[in-house]
Parts: C-alpha cells; sequence; structure tokens
RNA sequence: GGAAGAGUGGCUGAGUGGUCGAAAGCGCCUGAUUGCUAAUUAGGUGAACGGGUCAAACCGUUCCGCAGGUUCGAAUCCUGUCUCUUCCGCCA
C-alpha cells in the first residue's frame, strides 16, 4: 500500500495513476477520512495524557478524600478517551480499507493504458521462431504420443486441470529445475524451499484475499491456511516484521515451491493442456533492496530470465506491461513471452515469467524495514520477484519449440548432462 | 496428539498493580586517560505513530509474544491464543 502521508500530499498525482491503472476507488474520501482521523487523533492523545496525568497523582494521594475525587476525575477523562478512541478507530478503520485498494504508482517510463493492448515490446532474445518442414504438434499431442502428460488419470483422481507428468518429461521438468537454481545460486540467490501452505494473515499481507466468492486460493477447511499461489508468499512472510541492516541488503532469493491457482472463470483453447493448470511448481526469484537499488536489481533479474530462456533455446519477447496490466502491487512489470508454435493456428506468443518491482508497497504492508548504521529510525525496503522458471510452461516452450519431425524433442544442450541424454522420445 | 515449563530491549537477565520504557551485565557509540593493537574511566545507547523544526533539539501517544478483560492505573491480576523447551505417544 501507498504512504498514508504521500496520499494526502499527492493527491492527484494518486487519482491520475488509479485512472492510468484502470482502478476505481475513491481517492477524495480517503483524504476526508485521514485529515479527521489525525485531528481525531490528537484528541485522543490528549485525553489520554491527562487522564494518565491523574492516575499518576492517585499513587501520591495523601488521604482517602482526594483519592476517591481524583479517581472520578481519571475515571470520567477516561471515558472521554474512550469514545474518542473509537470514533478515531473507525475512521482508520475506513480510511484502511480504502487504502487497500490504492494501487502502487507507476514507473515513469511505464507505459499508459488500460490494459494489454498498450503493452510494448522491448526486446527479443538471441532465437527467433524456427519454421517447420512439417506440420508441429502442440504440447498435449507430443505429451499423449509419448505418455508424458496424463490429463485423463489427473482429472480421475483429483479433478479437472490436474495431471500427471511421466518418464523422460518428469527427468526434463527436474533438469529445468536444477539448472536454474544452480544459475542462480551462481548469481548470489540463496536456494529456498519453501512450505506449500501459508497462514491466512500471510497471503493477505501479500495482498491475495484468500478466501471469498473470487479468490484464486485454495483453502483448508477449519484451519486458517491456504495453499501458496506463489512462492512469493511465502518468502515475503519469511520476513514480514523484521527489520534488516541495509549492509546486508540486498538479499536475494531463490524460492521453490508448488503453486496453486483455482483459476475460476478461465478457459478455451488459449489455456488448452498445461497452459492453464491448478497446481505447478515454480522457481521463484525474489529480492529485498534499498529503494535506491531496486530499478538496478529489477534490470538484473529481467536479464536473469532472458539469459535462462536463451540458454534452453526458446525464442521469447520481453514487453513492458502497460499500467492498466501491472496488478496492485508493480511499480514496474517486465514479462517473457515464449514462442509457442502449438498455440493458435501457426503459433502464438505465451507468457512464461514475469518480474516485478513493487517498491515499498509489500514491504509496508508486511512491515519489512532497514535500518542504516548511525543512523536514527527505519525505512522500508523495497521488494521484487521474478519467475525463473514456471516448469509447466517451461515445459511448454521446450517441447514446442525443439520437437522433430518423428515426435521426439531434442533436449537443450545446458540440460543434457543432467538428463543423461540428447533426445527425449525417441 | 497428551503433559509440564517458559516467552521482557541487539543479546543474557531482574522486575512487591502506581515513582517501569523497564535494574544489572554484555555488546555498541562518544569523550577522557595511560606511548605500546588493550586496559581503565565518564557518559550515551530501542521502535512506531502524531506534533514541531529548513534540519535538529524538543513535546505527546503507544509498544514487556499476540488479542481481549479487570482497574483511576497492568510487564505485574484474569481469559483466550500463538511460539519455544522438555517428557510421553505416533511416524516418512
Amino acid at each position: 500500500m501507498l504512504d498514508r502521508k504521500y496520499i494526502l500530499a499527492n493527491g492527484d498525482a494518486v487519482k491520475q495513476n488509479c485512472a492510468n491503472r484502470n482502478v476505481t476507488v475513491d481517492v477524495d474520501r480517503f483524504i476526508e477520512l485521514e485529515s479527521a482521523r489525525k485531528q481525531k487523533l490528537q484528541e485522543v492523545q490528549e485525553l489520554n495524557t491527562a487522564s494518565n496525568e491523574r492516575s499518576k497523582l492517585i499513587g501520591k494521594a495523601q488521604d482517602e478524600a482526594e483519592r476517591e475525587s481524583l479517581k472520578d476525575e481519571a475515571r470520567a477523562l477516561r471515558d472521554k478517551k474512550d469514545a474518542a478512541q473509537g470514533e478515531h478507530d473507525r475512521m482508520d478503520d475506513e480510511a484502511r480499507q480504502i487504502q487497500l485498494f490504492i494501487p502502487n504508482m507507476a514507473h515513469p517510463d511505464c507505459p499508459v493504458g488500460v490494459d494489454d493492448k498498450s503493452n510494448l515490446e522491448l526486446a527479443r532474445g538471441k532465437h527467433e521462431p524456427r519454421g517447420f518442414n512439417f506440420k508441429p504438434l502442440d504440447h498435449l499431442e507430443l505429451g499423449e504420443k509419448h505418455d508424458w502428460i496424463d490429463f485423463e488419470g489427473g482429472a480421475r483422481t483429483t479433478g479437472n486441470g490436474f495431471y500427471f507428468l511421466k518418464g523422460d518429461l518428469v527427468l526434463l521438468d527436474l533438469a529445468l529445475q536444477q539448472f536454474a537454481v544452480s544459475e542462480l545460486s551462481k548469481r548470489g540467490f540463496l536456494p529456498t524451499i519453501t512450505p506449500d501452505l501459508a497462514q491466512d494473515s500471510v497471503l493477505e499481507g501479500i495482498g491475495f484475499n484468500p478466501r471469498g466468492p473470487e479468490t484464486q486460493i485454495y483453502s483448508v477447511e477449519n484451519m486458517n491456511l491456504s495453499l501458496i499461489g506463489t512462492a512469493e508468499i511465502t518468502l515475503g512472510g519469511l520476513y514480514s516484521g523484521k527489520t534488516m541492516m541495509d549492509t546486508d541488503l540486498p538479499i536475494k532469493l531463490c524460492g521453490i515451491s508448488h503453486c496453486y491457482r483455482t483459476e475460476a472463470g478461465a478457459a478455451g483453447r488459449a489455456s488448452r493442456g498445461l497452459y492453464r493448470v491448478h497446481q505447478f511448481t515454480k522457481i521463484e526469484m525474489f529480492a529485498f533492496t534499498l529503494p535506491e537499488q531496486s530499478d538496478e536489481i529489477h534490470e538484473e533479474l529481467r536479464q536473469i530470465e532472458c539469459d535462462l530462456f536463451d540458454a534452453i533455446g526458446v525464442p521469447f519477447r520481453v514487453v513492458d506491461t502497460a499500467t492498466g496490466d501491472l496488478g496492485g502491487p508493480a511499480y514496474r512489470k517486465y514479462d517473457l513471452e515464449a514462442w509457442m508454435p502449438g498455440r493458435g493456428d501457426a503459433g502464438e506468443w505465451g507468457e512464461v515469467t514475469s518480474t516485478s518491482n513493487c517498491t515499498d508497497y509489500q514491504s509496508r504492508r508486511l512491515n519489512i524495514r532497514y535500518k542504516q548504521k548511525d543512523k536514527k529510525g527505519t525505512n522500508f525496503v523495497h521488494t521484487l520477484n521474478g519467475t525463473a522458471f514456471a516448469l509447466s510452461r517451461a515445459l511448454i516452450s521446450i517441447l514446442e519449440n525443439h520437437q522433430n519431425e518423428d515426435g521426439s524433442v531434442t533436449i537443450p544442450e545446458v540440460l543434457r548432462p543432467i538428463m543423461g541424454k540428447d533426445v527425449m522420445g525417441k
């Protein structure tokens, strides 16, 4: 969330930002409430001071009569204070409800537009989409041919949208994980396996709503636990309420977890197969940084994503996400879209990674701060996240781009030593 | 899952319902001192929020795991809850 003082001081900019991001929220009402709340707080504190002063005198009172009259005074003051406090809390609650829906400010270079049509292509990967001198299959057809993917069994066992992976595709999945984790630890990211469940309060802190009609989250009945949609949730939770030293920043983590999403309301040809599923494994980059570092680290995350997809020989483009497509917490977001020959009639770009600089939007909610040596006070860190590999979609991109006419798939060179073979499905 | 015990500042650890934001020690910072990489000594040393200031200083409120309650007043009493330790049970 945004700083309340910032909203009060920059009302017009905040309103313009909401419009750019296609978010409807009553900023004026927030400003009205917050101004009134601050005045009320002043009143509460004054009453409390007066009440505290009386109470302290009671201990030193000489006789019973004096004591009783002081008690009456103190009690009356406390009642007035409680009443004022109640009013203050009501204003505070309502202001907070609005504040939670005010999105982060957007980077000045961020393309302005209300939806993904305004996204801007920034760059391409090393590999261009290849031509096929045969009719390429999509990953589902390849998966069925080799018995690598079993959606039918997944549906029977668990439900629609769940799947079993088998055989060489499992080896490929694990090889990708190992490759990503090893690359990331070379670059200073601490490999971290997180729980797949988190408390509802942690989900709310990151900005997810775990229960309710429109939730994307699976929750556990009779417990305040939910299955995580991304390791961002647990990694943020790990540091919530913490204060770090500036010299320890940036902290870079490589989270490994399963991700669970209900994907309510999503269906259709574009969602065929592994593209949109209820469970997948993800290797996630996460960073806590000083404010002045976050732009630079964001570029680093983007570069790592490009390097990883270049390394596995998959063509992609980098997209600068438009204001309306950013989501609440992001200040700026880059997506990598991989070429997927099996999508649409003759191939389409499909999102495979996403990296966001959330500045202090999440850390303010989660109360994650840093302290500078020899300086009073603390500040909020900046948080960033980025996908290394979302395994389900990375698998699609490899199967479809590296398929051969006989239905086999050439394994990317960097994965061959890990898998111990050059071709799968031969 | 059952039983018992414990949760206090960066750490260790004291704390009879009022003078406790909290003793003491360690650590850290600043100064003094001794010519020897350290000792001695004096002082200082938490955070959030609000006010104030160019910035400080400064003033106020809140915080002793968390949330409630009793009371004029709670680190201290009561209730709930979470976490940790030990013992038992179960188990990949």
